[in-house]
RNA sequence: GGGCGGAUACCAAAGCGGCCAAAUGGACCAGACUGUAAAUCUGGCGGCUCAGCCUUCGCAGGUUCGAAUCCUGCUCCGCCCA
């Protein structure tokens, strides 16, 4: 494996990051590896606490992926043991454990979607419950007694927790410990993680020094907002794009990304060049076009993100139908008028198109249901035998066959 | 272990015997406007065979013609003292 000069590794490596201790040291890491032909070890924890990834956790793996590019040896470091703890970063209170058996269907689902940002099969998977699962609660207490009370609530979150009164449980002390042993197991030259991990990091040196190895370089990542432009992207909240979503899907969501994120998605999710974005960012529309294009792509090629942007043209600025119509006939126990024809809100209710038929119901009291194109506020409209577009706001829309 | 306070819809938070499917704000949905997004305005936001009916206000009982509102027990949570 041939290296790049150590500054033009650099430079690609410092895209985006929020955190780097320190610089110089990898830099010399960079120089000596390449001198010794040797990869440095990047590490990168994933907890699978959650069964889906979205473009929020691609960021540091987007980081890890450039790493891999430049011949490093990129470590995913499955925490089966940590995830069972929960890290306590950036919560306010402490979050429930994961079953055994939860965390390993987690983290096949998530194995995956990391696949679709790096090349898994040239990654070093390990799991901390390799040696976590082993050691005994003895072994626990060697570690714990590696660091001070003092040290731990230097943390910002536990600080904050402690001053508030909210309870801290003695176990979530224990998780940088877990996470900081983790490097001296895998003897890393590099972690990366989000920039609310930047003490966790920390500790790995520290636990790497006492163990006699050289510590870690820590890299933090920004945490990326999600669509509403202000809470941190997260599945629970709703405003995430996830990646194992269809193209038109994600093609959708990133046209709804707040115009002031633009340039943050472009840094962080895409190889597009800082002067480029800042080009585009003279024109919005094109801009999220262009956003939304280069990470579609990106998950699933060229010719699906024209499609989606082809797709989205046709439904967002002229009122067109999606490719993909989801179709929909009633089944033996749908309730029909009596003549035999299938009452509208229940049939929207039925194929999906909204919650409930009291919801389709006011959807169509409220004007936002098509018919063939044809606004029905008519509640008590059925469809007689035959087959039919339905449309429900701008998005959402079936072929409802009446039989 | 002792004392006090609280549990209301997705979240926050009013209500404290009938006028309560439950004020208000946020989130969300639909409409208008807009080349995207934002902002703004309008309507909606438990369910149903919907001018009516049914199920909700931590859980289980009780009082009452009538209970989210009163009583009893239970569970959980917060605060204070030890």
């Amino acid at each position: 494996m041939k290296f790049l000069p150590a500054d033009e590794q650099l430079a690609i490596l410092e895209r985006g990051v929020v955190d780097l201790v320190d610089r110089d040291d990898l830099k010399k890491r960079l120089a000596a590896s390449r001198a010794e032909g040797r990869p440095l070890r990047v590490k990168f924890g994933i907890d699978p606490s959650s069964p889906d990834i979205h473009l929020g956790h691609t960021v540091p793996l987007r980081k890890l992926r450039d790493f891999q590019r430049l011949g490093h040896r990129v470590i995913v470091l499955w925490g089966t043991a940590t995830a069972m703890v929960g890290d306590p970063s950036g919560r306010n209170k402490t979050r429930p454990a994961l079953t055994r058996e939860r965390v390993e269907s987690n983290k096949q689902t998530y194995r995956a979607q990391v696949g679709a940002v790096l090349d898994i099969a040239d990654v070093e998977e390990r799991e901390n419950g390799e040696w976590f699962h082993q050691q005994s609660f003895m072994d626990c207490i060697a570690l714990a007694s590696r660091y001070t009370v003092a040290r731990m609530l230097e943390r910002d979150d536990f600080q904050k927790r402690h001053r508030e009164r909210q309870p801290i449980a003695v176990h979530e002390f224990l998780y940088p410990l877990l996470q900081g042993h983790d490097s001296v197991e895998l003897r890393c030259d590099v972690e990366i993680g989000g920039s609310d991990q930047l003490f966790n990091l920390m500790v790995g040196r520290d636990l790497q020094s006492q163990a006699g190895q050289v510590p870690q370089v820590c890299m933090t990542m920004p945490l990326l907002e999600g669509l509403d432009g202000s809470q941190k992207m997260s599945k629970s909240l709703g405003n995430y794009v996830g990646v194992a979503e269809s193209a038109s899907v994600q093609f959708g969501k990133l046209m709804k990304v707040p115009n002031e994120l633009l340039a943050k998605y472009f840094l962080l999710l895409t190889d597009v060049a800082k002067e480029r974005a800042a080009a585009l960012a003279q024109n919005p529309l094109e801009a999220k076009f262009a956003l939304a294009d280069a990470v579609v792509a990106g998950y699933h090629g060229k010719d699906a993100a024209a499609a989606a942007r082809a797709e989205y043209d046709r439904v967002h600025q002229q009122g067109g139908l999606p490719d993909v119509l989801p179709e929909w006939s009633p089944g033996a126990d749908f309730r029909r008028t009596p003549d035999g024809r299938a009452p509208l809100p229940a049939a929207i209710a039925a194929a999906g198109l909204a919650s409930s038929s009291s919801d389709a119901r006011r959807l169509v009291e409220g004007g936002g249901v098509r018919v063939d194109g044809v606004v029905v506020r008519d509640v008590k409209a059925a469809l007689a035998p035959g087959s039919y577009v339905v449309q429900v706001g701008k998005a959402k829309a079936a072929r409802l066959v009446i039989g």
